[in-house]
DNA sequence: ACAGGTCGACTTGTCGACAAGTTTAAGTGC
DNA sequence: GCACTTAAACTTGTCGACAAGTCGACCTGT
């Protein structure tokens, strides 16, 4: 059985840690498209009473991975579509907010983003999977959360615990394909900076669009 | 004390009526920012325990309205840059469906939404305002549930209970305007569901680009 | 007067129990 | 064998209670 890295638990609450571990099940396919659980289930498999269950349910399902009915939640499972979908949305939001920070890019942001990528290399160089993927999400989040925009923040939010699941899995399907699928993938991410220090729109929206067309050749082949 | 219209829980839980009821009090401004409420504060005001009421804030805080905190959660409440905010998102999810219907827009899709057009009408002729703010939400929702993605869907979920409650709001505002006003308003949603029927993606997203910018207006002079 | 410690009034997170409703399953009459 | 009724085993929504933690006010020593 994958587990949830116990490091991403730090703090939160037994709620939240049953959501993520739920989200992971479903994400990775242990919990297929059609299954049904329900709260007591969940409880009794978890230790605990239904409250952070509920909570976990609750938060899954705004993220579209169960659908709540009367009897029991339906898995709604996370497959090639889904994935699909959830990078139009994610591409949405993130060149957005890359074109927001086109204008005005603090050179702190940019620092932090290049602090990121360097510990990326660091992560593929000791083989540290979940590192590697946190920082890669870290990145991504830096970037939303930099373009000061309250509203796409929650956006980026509602969706940012699938993406990290989903982001899990990818890099290691990456890691399995070398120090040079590795590389490839830390290059892209120094685009990103390179194209934001610069500060010029059209060589943003253009890197941008790149990345996510790449991510969508990358993601297709883990979720064939 | 303005109040919640009751056709609008109809079905719903505890929770969700307390959340629609506090969304309404923080959107009309009874409630501040920099408010701190707590679960037993509200529990009591409602005369429930504290189960609902922590389900609403759990979905107010999704919504961004509020802040969970150690201690009670401050309230954030709904300005002039959040509404812009607000309307941004909007604007981002609805074009990008709107883009998607353009290939492909099942005349039954334009049937619904003539039909909610004509109902505008009347709800208008009547001075049901409820009744008309709720129709052009509907407009708007369904626009977004025709394009058939998942993922755009949950994004507008996430915002709908709040957009619904602007849009109550604003559409007070409106009917102070008189018939001309309303009738501005009505057409304005004619032009989108031309557009629509024409097909032509270059057609459609200027109206709705127009459309967004029309509302802006309006806002600006509601939120002053 | 003031720094530091202590108590008390709050808060949330979690728990187990109950009521109301729904689905499945077992009868039951024929 | 089959339609129908009834009962049992589920489910969720809600409740009140407790533990653990946090913040503020109030003392106390100097």
């Amino acid at each position: 059985m994958r587990q949830y890295p116990a490091a991403w638990l730090k703090g939160q609450s037994r709620g939240e840690a049953i959501a993520g571990e739920l989200r992971l099940r479903i994400v990775d396919g242990t919990l297929k498209q059609g299954d049904v659980i329900s709260e007591n289930k969940i409880a009794a498999d978890f230790g605990t009473s239904r409250s952070p269950v509920r909570e976990a349910l609750k938060a899954l399902s705004n993220e579209g991975l169960i659908r709540l009915e009367r009897m029991g939640a339906v898995v709604q499972g996370l497959y090639a579509k889904d994935i699909a979908e959830l990078y139009d949305v994610r591409y949405l939001i993130e060149s957005f907010a890359q074109q927001r920070l086109a204008s005005s890019c603090p050179a702190e942001v940019i620092a932090t983003l290049r602090h990121r990528i360097d510990c990326m290399r660091v992560a593929a160089k000791y083989a540290d999977i979940a590192e590697f993927a946190w920082l890669d999400f870290q990145f991504h989040d830096g970037l939303v959360a930099a373009a000061g925009h309250a509203r796409i923040a929650r956006l980026w939010d509602s969706i940012r615990h699938v993406v990290l699941a989903v982001m899990l899995l990818t890099t290691e399907e990456v890691f399995g394909g070398g120090p040079v699928r590795l590389e490839r993938v830390v290059a892209k991410h120094e685009t990103i900076a390179d194209a934001l220090e610069s500060g010029d729109e059209a060589q943003i929206a253009e890197v941008v669009r790149d990345y996510f067309a790449d991510s969508r050749r990358t993601l297709r082949s883990t979720w064939s």
